[in-house]
DNA sequence: CTCCCCTGTGTAACAATGTCACAAACACTC
DNA sequence: GAGTGTTTGTGACATTGTTACACAGGGGAG
């Protein structure tokens, strides 16, 4: 992709084809683009944020860690999408309260803070996007609090590999989706088991499979 | 209270203390004052927000409901605060994502949605201000999400207390402390009772004391 | 090719937390 | 003082988290 192109972007963020042009044409020159590797660490707790993020390809997680190797994934952006974080960072000028990795490579548009912050003040559409974005992380986030506090393992497990899978299998290891789900690798590797054994799964190292695919 | 007046207003709100002086005025015609009494569910998730709520004075708990009667509490906002599942609410036009209760009696003033896009559009410290307590609400999400996800539950408990006590007492009761924390009220009575025997603090109907105060 | 090493997985035993069922203690009304 | 609703106590069991190892498989070094 190299450089975005104007088309490029309003197919990426439709919003912005209704949006008045000039702010279009404000994001695409302030902005610069970037392309990073799959599996980096982008950003840390605690970072301030230089730029407003705006996803092109690819795909983050946003995560949280805790003592012993242990995370959680708070949600994932991909394509067309904003991070709340990264924008009340900048919003409130505070320090980051997440972690961010690339799961995949992934491109992104970094529209630098100063700028991003004229553009909320002039642009009505502007912020009417942010806002949605921040809505729609915000419903995650609470979606997430709610599985945690009343949910079961064992669904939640359940939920997380129908929504994973890609023709009925998962190409991940018990470590990874223990991160994500937030609990430790033995839970995991137990609970999969169980569902070996009651003829759900097929496991082998790196891949889970679905039976009856 | 009664209605509220200018100076009493920049007392309880001192960001506006250096706002332009035609937002403070704007904010108080717009809006209508309301007085509710103590433990009052005010709004439900799902609800739409026709108002953007400031508090004058006392207490509201956000929290989430889980079955069986579960619940836990995102976060509390008292004298000076907004809430950001409200702001997020109308800034994005969407439906309420938790509920939210009295826990004291409580004065409130109440911003017209239209009204409070409106001064959003207008005014630099009216974003300013509301993205200040986005984010300090977010911070209290996340800190919770790592402490339920990474945190132990009696240290949490210990926590809640020091944080509650006044005067070195505690009226509330076990229930009450379980929604709060997310948890059962049997797992709040058998670690109160564990600290008891410890000989920490002293236990009776309603009220927790602290010994050794 | 074989050995070694690293990563990923399996599992037992125990600790912490959640659920269910019920008993007992207390405060209040009649 | 008996009856009633709320609050607390507790045992038994289910689920989830932790600790400590064993073992399997694959890739690279030799």
């Amino acid at each position: 992709m190299g450089v975005i192109q104007r088309d490029q972007f309003l197919e990426i963020f439709p919003f912005f084809q209704k949006a008045s042009q000039p702010l279009v044409e404000n994001i695409l020159s302030f902005s610069r683009y970037q392309k990073l590797p799959g599996k980096m660490l982008v950003k840390l707790e605690g970072d301030q944020c230089q730029d407003f993020v705006l996803m092109l390809s690819g795909e983050k997680r946003v995560f949280k860690m805790g003592g012993s190797a242990r995370e959680i994934t708070l949600y994932e952006i991909g394509l067309g999408d904003i991070c709340v974080l990264n924008a009340t960072c900048i919003l409130s000028n505070t320090k980051l309260l997440a972690n961010a990795a690339t799961t995949t490579e992934t491109e992104v548009l970094l529209l630098p803070a100063r700028h991003f912050l004229d553009l909320i003040a002039k642009y009505e559409e502007m912020r009417a996007f942010v806002h949605l974005h921040i809505n729609s992380s915000l419903t995650a986030i609470m979606a997430l609090i709610s599985e945690i506090v009343f949910g079961k393992l064992d669904e939640r497990l359940i939920n997380y590999l129908i929504e994973k899978f890609e023709n009925g299998q998962l190409k991940k290891t018990h470590d990874q989706i223990s991160k994500d789900l937030g609990t430790s690798r033995e839970v995991i590797s137990r609970l999969l088991k169980d569902f070996e054994r009651q003829g759900l799964l097929s496991l082998s190292r790196n891949v889970i499979k679905l039976k009856n695919f």
